[in-house]
DNA sequence: AATGCAGATGAAAACGATACCATGACCTTG
DNA sequence: CAAGGTCATGGTATCGTTTTCATCTGCATT
């Protein structure tokens, strides 16, 4: 494979001069500029990032590191991240950690080595001691949807609470009182906060606040379904349920089924974050979306900006607001004639209302995050 | 950040011992090791990547090339890849072409730039000169789910043509005669493959095949919604569709909604490819599924074995059956009072059955492809 | 005419690891 | 006991770039 010094040689100038061109630095006589090129086009160069690197000190690349590439959410974000590097000519490294902390550290030792220029994680837990060598070696990071307790670090996510409580609210509008929330693991901010959200509708709604009607586990659907379950067998009977992913509804689908519950005739759903073909399939699941590819794209952008400017400037929060997507799985139509009624007729496509969602302030304030 | 050079002086030997117990080749006194594993640990060195591939000539690294991570078909190809590599301590960069020419030589040149150790990839077409970069370079890949024309080359696939071919018969033996057919773009294999199918089964039962009901368009939701609405405006009228993929039965599902034609009831569907949730949500596509994990991990775990053996056996073909899920779609009910019937009350979970699909010579025979 | 300066280019060193070959110590074998 | 082999280790060159500094040319300034 050709050389910068062949290209060199067979332009008649030094590597130096070649490696100038490539960059675009310094000035270059025009006329040396286009035989350079040339020989490049011939002998069909491209520049050995390894070698590159080791002297330049930039890999050019970013890692991601999220739970689970397979959740449509994390799908989404990763495309975004990518599009973002893509455009800059960065490369990605995918890591799934799969919320297991061993993973997550052997990819935080996979990035070291690979000396890549940034890191997007959504880590694991809260605890700063797990992404320790991300601050040990100031590698640049940008922690997307989690948040890391004690770290000021460059933050991208969705509103979590506001979406909370947007749903919650939603549910109490249409006249519902004893209402479950399952969600994911304490120390999760996410899950966390989509609690607060949660408590936040129901307090300000004047509603009792039944512990045990909060369920907390894992963000994966067999778990969703076990607190399901659970709650039916222990004689709880909540006529909805919010779920704090997509995941953890599916498995109260589960659930359901087992239970011969129907959603929405005996049981309202809501979650947060959207379905991949949320108004095509039914229940057709009102949800509180994020805006997933623009988490993974501005996340990514933030991080190339700090790369390539260097800017020492505080780190920044960039909270995004979520949306609302009213359909069906709490059994309202939403224009007279259009939906399905229900009993029947199956629909095929359901109609969707997708309604911005104004943020509400966290019942204990954030240290002033940026709101766009 | 510590270099090998470092530890070396730590440990009080060479760096070429350090190099070969990271590495853990030749033989070191098992309490030299012991010394520099110590060194190692205290100065929380981590062998810098570049320098190392720069000098070996081996990055550690695949690219994974495909259409869109944000299928769930891809995406599941994907995790399958990124495990097998995880596990072997080999890093993935993901590529996504968007089935665009342009962008996927734009990755090739980056994959030529970033000297990835091998190449998985999903060809935008079948035409050898949009890869020609990997094979003047002779860097080693494995072809996913596609052909290329005339390159002998690692393949890993699924058996489009034995899925498509079960499905359109289990569509003739639930009494459809007319069955319309939407497909992908013509020289993209797995598309012609699934048509190839579709004759083949139509053929089989002595049926007539109507060139009008067979549609080639692109693997996405528009235009699957397109070729569906053209069928029907041109007066058309099939029972039954097979969509070639899930974006494009996505597209039929848009469509029908349209049309007023609901699903099972009026037309019955079934797709190639699963959906992310197909038994929780409903129509609860009917489809054949490739072993999409599999294909993932088969292939990176064929590439990684190449790169490591070294061994430059004769390319391989490997064709993963295909399973037939036979759901709701077609208005079946699968077991006496455990499925809803046609009308009502809404399902909330389907039973499903899950069939082996057993492979069907291909009309015009391939050269000898393996079966497992 | 001497000086200064900017532009264009090149020579050599350096980045951090591994490949290759060399060396000395110790062991085996006929 | 000499010859040869194995083991543990080290010295040095090298991978392909970019960085740093030096050189040279030509032109404007004084």
């Amino acid at each position: 494979m050709a050389t910068i010094t062949d290209v060199a040689k067979r332009a008649g100038v030094s590597p130096v001069t070649v490696s100038r061109v490539i960059n675009n630095v310094a000035n270059v006589m025009p006329e040396t500029r286009a035989r350079v090129l040339a020989a490049i086009h011939e002998l069909g160069y491209v520049p050995n990032v390894a070698a590159r690197s080791l002297r330049s000190k930039r890999m050019h690349s970013l890692a991601l590191i999220l739970p689970d590439i397979t959740n449509s959410f994390w799908t989404t974000v990763a495309r975004g991240v990518e599009d973002a590097a893509q455009a800059r000519g960065y490369a990605v490294l995918l890591c799934n950690t799969d919320e297991n902390l061993t993973k997550q550290a052997g990819y935080l030792r996979l990035v070291a080595s690979q000396r890549v220029d940034g890191v997007i994680i959504a880590p694991c837990d809260a605890d700063p001691a797990h992404v320790a060598p991300l601050r040990e070696r100031a590698i640049p990071t940008v922690v997307i949807d989690r948040m890391v307790t004690d770290w000021e670090v460059d933050r991208v996510r969705g509103d979590s609470l506001s979406g909370a409580y947007a749903l919650v609210r939603h549910l109490i509008g249409l006249g519902h009182v004893h209402i479950a929330m399952i969600s994911g693991p304490c120390g999760t901010s996410t899950a966390d906060e989509r609690v607060n959200g949660y408590r936040l509708a129901l307090a300000e709604a004047g509603l009792p606040i039944d512990e045990r009607l909060i369920r907390r586990g894992e963000f994966r659907i067999s778990s969703g379904e076990a607190m399901t379950r659970a709650l039916f067998q222990e004689g709880l009977r909540p006529t909805a349920i919010f779920a704090a992913n997509n995941a953890l509804a599916m498995g109260v689908i589960d659930a359901a089924g087992g239970l011969g519950l129907r959603i929405p005739q005996d049981l309202a759903l809501v979650c947060f974050d959207d379905l991949a073909n949320g108004s095509r399939l039914f229940p057709f699941l009102t949800v509180a979306v994020q805006p997933a590819y623009e988490v993974g794209l501005k996340a990514a952008q933030l991080l190339l900006g700090r790369l390539e400017a260097g800017a020492a400037d505080p780190p920044r929060e960039l909270i995004l607001p979520a949306r609302m997507i009213v359909r069906y799985s709490c059994g309202i139509r939403l224009k007279e004639g259009s939906g399905p009624g229900l009993s029947l007729p199956l629909p095929v496509r359901v109609d969707e209302q997708s309604i911005p969602i104004p943020p509400v302030a966290s019942p204990a304030p954030l240290a002033a995050p940026e709101r766009r």
